[in-house]
DNA sequence: GTCTATACTTCGATAGAC
DNA sequence: GTCTATCGAAGTATAGAC
């Protein structure tokens, strides 16, 4: 569990941990191999003894991602429980969730560097448009289905809900990613929590019984 | 009123065409003086000859897109008027005021442009931190201030109404310009008008005293 | 206002010595 | 696994002839 000391590190790792910081800062264009080297402390040619290509190391990115992301969520029975609780437990503990996967150091610059790469790499866009948009809208829309089978909020049409609930957060995403990315993290995230807060308040009002 | 051919432009106005074109498809560091050339007809140095560099095309683009916006909106008496007969008639005119905004040819290009580049140009950035979020929020903070003024709709906080109706619009924005860009332009617009009308029924439905 | 020609820089990537 | 050296391609921009 002991936090390792960037010297510690094999080459392959430092060379990932360097471009997902360059890249999250600059974008994939906007940063060299060179750079890269530089930033390690290696020259550019060592990074081909590590990755096959520029492109290789942003695919790895991509696959640590992926699989980060696959590992969370909530599992069925404790939903269900939530469910149970009715709405306002199930928002409290939801936005928890998501807080707690994106404020993280580490996570913050994967976030950022999905949102401004979106538009200019095709696998990021194809990853962005499943996992954090269609899928996640798929998951409210089910929410908001069973929570009208329990009776729990007012039979509106779940889907029109789940974008109700999950735009907000997408713009939420957008607003400080990509377009108050030189703010300070933390007194951003005061300000999102509130607006999540002020928005789950209305919706929450908007469809209880 | 005549539609010019491109052959009749002058070179200045081809080469803000073609950029436009270029810049809205690739981004800005994804198009080269030598392909505008090219598309243009020219050679890359005859380029110079209009424009002090590439940069200076992009800011061209900028301010075109500037003063184009400032032009459009709805006199303050009309609003007025419009709030007087109800929340329902205003936000029917307001969604095709913004509709009428976007959906051209010409604009859809300078929307995309805005888009995609917002991270990585920081005077597109910061045109659309001001002038596409900041001051419409304002302006529909604004307005639901008014209706509650009027008794027109519920006494809510008028800047979390702002909110819960215009990120759907960025959200819109976002989907369509960073995530569907391949799509159809007219096929999404019929999808876009329909999740803007269930998100705006869904607040009325809400809203509504 | 357009052309040819070219300067200068930076890029991703490779060969081969150690 | 790192280094030096270098390649070829592509980028922005300029000089000067026409």
């Amino acid at each position: 569990m002991k936090k390792q000391k960037s010297g510690n590190k094999p080459t392959k790792e430092k060379i990932f941990d360097v471009s997902l910081e360059l890249f999250s800062q600059k974008g994939y264009n906007g940063v060299s191999i060179r750079e890269i080297a530089r930033e390690v402390g290696i020259r550019e040619s060592s990074i081909y003894n590590h990755y096959k290509s520029k492109e290789a190391i942003l695919d790895a990115i991509i696959d640590y991602f992926k699989t980060k992301l696959n590992q969370s969520g909530l599992p069925d029975e404790d939903a269900e429980d939530l469910m149970e609780q009715g709405p306002e437990v199930y928002f409290e503990v939801g936005a928890k969730m998501y807080i707690d996967q994106i404020n993280t150091l580490e996570m913050e610059k994967i976030w950022r560097l999905v949102s401004i790469e979106t538009y200019h790499n095709e696998k990021i866009r194809e990853f962005f448009k499943k996992e954090l948009l269609e899928e996640p809208i798929t998951v409210w829309e089910n929410v908001f289905q069973i929570m009208i089978e329990k009776k729990k909020i007012k039979p509106l049409n779940p889907r029109t809900l789940a974008y109700e609930y999950f735009s907000f957060i997408i713009f939420l995403f957008f607003e400080y990613f990509v377009l108050k990315y030189d703010e300070d993290f933390d007194s951003f995230m005061d300000l999102a929590l509130k607006k999540l807060g002020n928005h789950t308040e209305f919706l929450l009002e908007a469809i209880k019984i």
